[in-house]
DNA sequence: GTCAAAACTGTGACCGGTCACAGTTCTATC
DNA sequence: GATAGAACTGTGACCGGTCACAGTTTTGAC
């Protein structure tokens, strides 16, 4: 312990106060934007702040004023999945980019196991954060409840199944999405195209296959659907089904970017060329999609625009706004897997 | 509003006390363990709990207790990079579960521009959390210095350079895990080896290439050195330039499976086959490195022990306890790219 | 020179918990 | 049946801010 400068408490608004020959109220002015204080004071005051090493407590202050300045970021799927699907990255970057430039904080979420569930169920009761980002929800997820229940400001990414006109959204259109994608293929000339979904209690599992059933039209099979759960390995999974059930299989849309990286992988193994023999959409341009051979042509999704809708829409309704939804477009990415 | 159960502002420790028949004290016991209070008084409590739908503010606890229960993860890469390597996120998986099973909250805080240094300077420097789980960290960074003034509990991932016993920390035996790396590749009879450092201020920039030196003695020849960020796409620029500068190079070590993955797709479309005309082996084992094509040889980092480890530390530390460090083992993982 | 409004400042109450301490009841022991 | 100690309970002070309000000074218009 050479240097011991640490040793007294930490200064209060009271000592700042002291220091600068003024009083607590005028501090806290100061503090908070300097407002009918005058020229002289405010020059004490932030002189003493400095001298003081001073800064405001958090506690204190959002026991004072009801709000804590900070936002959930919350998860809600099994642990193994998190991070395996790079989508969540790129919400969370750009929410927490969002959130720092409003000076608010991004506390990060996970409830994935029923244990969990219940941590964050007390955690948001407990009045830690003013709002929570909702980011992936199945169907009938508990937790819907009991955020509905504790009536905690909440933007949902993606309409939650079931609880459609409850709570605030940013989406993409789905099915519109899914059409695009589907079109695309058509276009190129395949005959036998096949899907891999993602989980159907999930709005992006089901409503994309209902976009790729509309566009099919007749020519909809249901032998050429297989459900995934977005990670690479569920995609490698059902490619592999796929191929078995229908060797002449010539396209395949998935619903992710790692399902349809895992496609790849098995389609390569089988000797297939891409796009020669299969052609693989993904959906997300996710990062991922760039990094398979061959790049993967997929639908972009707006993750920059989705987070700051989100945080937007957010703070709006913790300020006592009204709530209102957004749906934003994606948008082909045509590369060399179509 | 069909359902307006929630226009009561919340239950607080009083109400729930009154509803109970008991005092405050008598309720913040049977919360806190409830020792010290009676059956019948605790049944009383528990159930007035239940009916008022009481949570404890978690703002009221914090400035009566001093703690708030949380912890930062802090990063402190640029934006760009921040995601784009899955090591942080295997972190911040295993931190966010070890936290969640003490009933702590991670808090996660980005560091990259100078703006949200002096942000996440203020947010810790507030109390908001007991402690930080310091990332990565580049030498001479001001963060650390203002980590180290402040006195906020702090464990640091990786030897910070230049600041080697201020702080505990968990770490992998850089030098020895590049050694067996290196080793690896010369027992297979490589005889020209590369290597793609990160860069030369992070102790695995630094420390991984020492190894690698080392283990090579006499046959170290530094034109056959390339620096990367750890990123794919320094990777692929990386083994560019050195496939331009040595054609004849039949190995390379990358510092990161990320950089070994952009090695593998620039040796490929040089006609390179690998492992027969190129060995590569990466570091980390994170995942990337089975999505690869060949699945990368590389040098198993245990992360899930290194967050453990650090929660463990960071906890010990904020109790009071003495800090110390621990180093982890890594291991080589053989697969098909060498 | 008067007076009202604007600009500035200080004070006490309050946010919702925890904690130390004092007070009460219950048990066990001699 | 007195007494010590354990078990239990209630009270007031306190954590460190904010806010409403009352009080003081300055400004400007007539």
């Amino acid at each position: 312990m050479e240097t011991t400068p640490t040793s007294k408490r930490k200064p209060t608004i009271r000592d700042v106060a002291a220091a600068a020959g003024v009083s607590r109220g005028t501090v806290s002015r100061v503090i908070n934007g300097g407002h009918w204080v005058s020229p002289d004071a405010k020059a004490a005051v932030d002189q003493a702040i400095k001298t003081t090493g001073y800064y405001a407590n958090a506690a204190a202050r959002s026991l004072a004023t009801g709000r804590s300045n900070s936002v959930a970021f919350l998860l809600t799927e099994p642990q193994h999945l998190l991070f395996a699907d790079p989508t969540f990255s790129l919400l969370l970057r750009g929410a927490a980019q969002e959130l720092s430039q409003r000076h608010m904080t991004l506390v990060l979420l996970v409830a994935g196991t029923p244990e969990e569930h219940v941590n964050v169920a007390q955690y948001l009761g407990a009045g830690h954060v003013d709002g929570v980002l909702l980011i992936s929800s199945h169907e009938s997820d508990p937790l819907l409840e009991s955020l509905i229940a504790t009536g905690v400001p909440t933007v949902a990414c993606g309409i939650p199944l079931g609880h459609a006109s409850d709570m605030p959204t940013v989406s993409v259109d789905e099915i519109v999405s899914a059409r695009t994608a589907t079109r695309h293929l058509v276009e190129r000339g395949n005959q036998r195209i096949g899907m891999i979904t993602g989980p159907a209690d999930t709005p992006g599992g089901r409503y994309r296959l209902v976009g790729f059933r509309e566009e099919l039209g007749d020519n909809f099979d249901p032998n050429l659907v297989e459900p995934g759960d977005y990670s690479m390995a569920s995609g490698a999974a059902a490619m592999a089904a796929l191929l078995e059930r229908a060797p002449d299989i010539d396209a395949v849309f998935a619903a992710s970017d790692s399902m349809a990286a895992g496609a790849v992988g098995v389609l390569r193994k089988a000797g297939k060329r891409i796009p020669e023999d299969v052609s693989v959409i993904g959906f997300d341009d996710s990062g991922l999609a760039l990094t398979v051979e061959p790049p993967l042509t997929t639908m972009r999704q707006p993750f920059e625009q989705i987070s700051s809708e989100m945080v937007g829409l957010l703070l709006h309704v913790i300020e006592g706004g009204t709530s209102k939804s957004v749906t934003l477009p994606t948008s082909l990415v045509v590369r060399d897997s179509t």
